[in-house]
DNA sequence: ACCGTTCGTCGAATCGATTCGACGAACCAT
DNA sequence: ATGGTTCGTCGAATCGATTCGACGAACGGT
């Protein structure tokens, strides 16, 4: 192992010298720096990450709480923890995946032994356990989704302004001619958890009812599938029928659609389906209209709320992001039939 | 910030002592080891890592290599991250997330800095640069997938059997009755990159199509949505018409089985629908008969490798696992129509 | 020629936990 | 009582990089 004693002999100087040359924190001449720079060249030198770290008392590296419900698993989790450890890089960080389904343990272990310099938390819940225990500590938190109820000293978080997305969705098709609409919300589970999109999404659509006059139908999703598909026929077969379903809960899409063509609805013809929250590409191939949940977007806010909040310990909790929804076209238009 | 200092004096001992009660490698009276964990509790202490580490030349963390096309994400490696963040905490091990889009840098300053002990790959391709920089390291690793030749020196692996999974299918087809099959191959790009998965998959149709005298039909997947509604109309309105359909492309399943309504086919009907490969719970909605892919297995291999290489460092690399595909029923049963 | 700066580099202390050798006390055998 | 063990604990060295104070050389002003 190649350590700083071993370049500053390569490059005949102390190894403080070495140090100055990496940090760039002192003048050194440009010829010691370019000796220096050829003998870390040479033997492949990369500074031990325990040492500048116990050092410094900083550790270059984030941690990402991935809720775990054992055994369950969401995509956009994934995909959340890889466009945030793009992000973390971008900025010089490195990124952790703490699984523990017990977050409280994990994240108070990788506070504490200086692990990591600040946390991203996921799938936050009504007044989680997590948040609280990382501010005892004094640990820099950024979220990525917020509770039914932020209160003024919550650590900094990033949204999708989830009643304006629902909200959006209801008021295209009803801008596009609709007037009977369907809404596909959240899963039961999500509304018992209190979960903040399941009940901002919902409360988007009622909203966006009220404004446009339209009739919006509700129904909840659920993770059995044949209630699901018992409760979706039960949704289509109404009488008017409605003309355009909006899908918040994406889980069980396939399904969705494979009972729709069941019932003998063509969608964009005689259904118009939009879904809302989907991933920028898992729906891609489907080429359906859609309200995207910014991933990218989000994960980039995060981890520039976290690193503020790294760099700037003083400053108090007070960001907080809410991000406006955008609809994207695909596929089919909206219209209704004969519309 | 509390230390082994703050323990040990609360204690009324030396620090080692503290040391010695927390590794149990050496001997401490009863006594002493209660006053210790007492103060250890009172005072919420946990090790600095950074200072564990560096005296111990031990990170208890593993890299976990992401492949990153940038802008292209595939759900199985977000669930490849949570599932192998699991299995490594439940070692000991922390994980880090590695996205660097150039694996060769990131992977090489985590390996010289001794930020983690050992990385596991994922999406290994041919004569991978990546394998061949830790190697140069001496860094334990493990791979999931394997390349399309796998030499004798190559770092420990574990995947999937998919010429056994896609033959499994074919042979359960056939066993049901179904003379006419059409098997939706990996996408043109996987192919052109020689991915392991895609040909072994290709391999597996074809001898599974010669053992059982039954007609198999392939037919390559692709990203492009529109060309792939119009391969599945080829492939599927031939005549006569194939009376079951293996899918081991699963990203545009949602539109393959939009297009399979569209063209008045009911799936489990008119149409036996296999998924291979499919994620366990991403398919679980559907109800269809699928090949899994064993993500936790795999997972736990992976781990369980390069733990193995990190504790033994003299071993060679040798160990290798194939796991043997199981079919998992679901929905409508396989038989043909009139069968 | 002398004194005060400035510049570039060095040496040593430091971060916090681990671990080896040593040391005192208690114990046993003679 | 003495010498040899065993047991439990301690002190100090160590891991590798950072950073502060200091120091010698070069330089400019008078």
């Amino acid at each position: 192992m190649v350590t700083i004693k071993d370049v500053a002999r390569h490059a005949g100087v102390a190894p403080s010298t070495v140090s100055y040359v990496l940090s760039g924190s002192r003048k050194i001449s440009e010829e010691t720096r370019t000796a220096v720079r050829a003998a870390i060249e040479e033997l492949g030198y990369h500074p031990r990450a325990s040492a500048r770290t116990l050092r410094r008392a900083r550790s270059e590296v984030l941690v990402l709480a991935v809720p775990r419900e054992p055994g369950k698993y969401r995509a956009v989790d994934g995909r959340f923890a890889i466009d945030i450890g793009d992000m973390a890089r971008d900025r010089g960080y490195d990124l952790l995946l703490m699984t523990d389904p017990d977050g409280v343990r994990g994240l108070t272990r990788v506070a504490r032994s200086g692990l990591a310099d600040g946390a991203v938390l996921m799938a936050v819940r009504e007044r989680d356990p997590r948040i609280e225990a990382l501010r005892a500590h004094g640990f820099p938190t950024a979220l990525v989704g917020h509770g039914e109820e932020s209160e003024g000293d919550d650590p900094p978080w990033v949204d999708l302004d989830w009643a304006a997305a629902v909200s959006l969705a209801v008021r295209e098709a009803v801008a596009a001619g609709h007037r009977r609409i369907a809404f596909w919300a959240s899963a039961d589970h999500e509304f018992e958890a209190r979960n903040g999109y399941a009940l901002r999404g919902l409360a988007g659509a009622e909203a966006a009812a009220r404004e446009t006059g339209a009739e919006v139908r509700v129904r909840r999703s659920t993770v059995e599938p044949d209630e699901a598909r018992a409760r979706l026929v039960e949704l289509l077969t109404a009488r008017p029928r409605p003309t355009a379903l909006l899908v918040q809960h994406l889980i069980p899409l396939p399904l969705l659609l494979e009972e729709i063509a069941a019932l003998g609805l063509r969608v964009g013809e005689d259904l118009a389906v939009v879904l809302v929250g989907s991933l920028p590409d898992e729906a891609g191939a489907l080429r359906l209209p859609r309200v995207e949940l910014p991933v990218g977007r989000m994960a980039e806010a995060a981890v520039r709320l976290v690193v503020e909040a790294i760099e700037n310990p003083e400053r108090p909790y007070a960001e907080r992001e809410l991000i406006a929804p955008t609809l994207v076209a695909g596929g089919p238009p909206i219209v209704p039939p004969g519309g």
